[in-house]
DNA sequence: TTTCGTTATGTTTGCCGAAATATAACGTGG
DNA sequence: CCACGTTATATTTCGGCAAACATAACGAAA
């Protein structure tokens, strides 16, 4: 029988950052803005749905698209609505795959995470 | 200068940190300074080896020591060497899912981290 | 041609975390 | 008891990164 009730010792935020050479690093941040981008249709409405400023988000961007054999984020300006932005197929690749590592670790990573848990909370009980 | 030679363009480093409320986090870091203890016996020693001062890491230490249930590190000063230091049981434990995490992780991610290798390198393949 | 919201980019300011610096306590062995 | 190397901690200094501020270009529609 497994325990009654799961510690509600929130469980622990699991963040994932692959740093390739230099200071080219994808993470949650530039994930998340992804998401925001292909949900808003543009740079600074996600950037202010994630409380940053909308030179952050478009550094992010910058540095997103410079780090991957295509652009992940196309923009453009001027126009009707000022203009906008939108996920490429590679963008929305990369997220996937993001995603899916985020996923995948989560899962495989599950027994040493309950073990962390564990070791966070009391251990009375022997190993 | 502690930087481990940089990752080939087709292995990126993998880094898991997993943040609990408040300021808490397990990391490389730390996991790293953990085996220096473990290694040298001494906090300033292992500090040195990664090339950060004895106050960092024995600040480091001491985060971690208060995040778990138990100590990880424990110390002692004086004495015929000036003192020292070495994991606790629970610190071994910490340190052992920790890393069986991060190997669970590069196991299972490993596909995705393939996709998104391909997407860094030039795919000129049409679609 | 004026308006509007956005993309795009430069410059300055400010702040926080890290480093540097200083000092004390400790305890075994010579 | 003194020296030594370490743990332990407070205070100050400093650099880098992010925020804040500023400005320009753009293009469709009114």
């Amino acid at each position: 029988m497994a325990e009654p009730s799961d510690t509600p010792d929130s469980a622990p935020r699991l963040r994932i950052r692959l740093s390739y050479g230099d200071g080219q690093v994808m993470g949650p941040g530039k994930a998340e803005l992804m998401e925001g981008i292909a949900r808003t249709g543009s740079i600074s409405a996600a950037g202010r749905a994630m409380g940053m400023s909308y030179k952050r988000a478009w550094q992010l961007v910058d540095t997103m698209n410079s780090m991957f054999a295509n652009p992940l984020v196309s923009s453009s300006r001027g126009g009707a609505k000022g203009g906008g932005a939108h996920l490429t197929e590679a963008g929305e690749e990369v997220l996937a795959a993001y995603r899916a590592l985020e996923e995948a670790s989560r899962t495989a990573g599950a027994p040493a995470l309950a073990r962390l848990a564990a070791l966070r909370s009391d251990m009375s009980d022997g190993k």
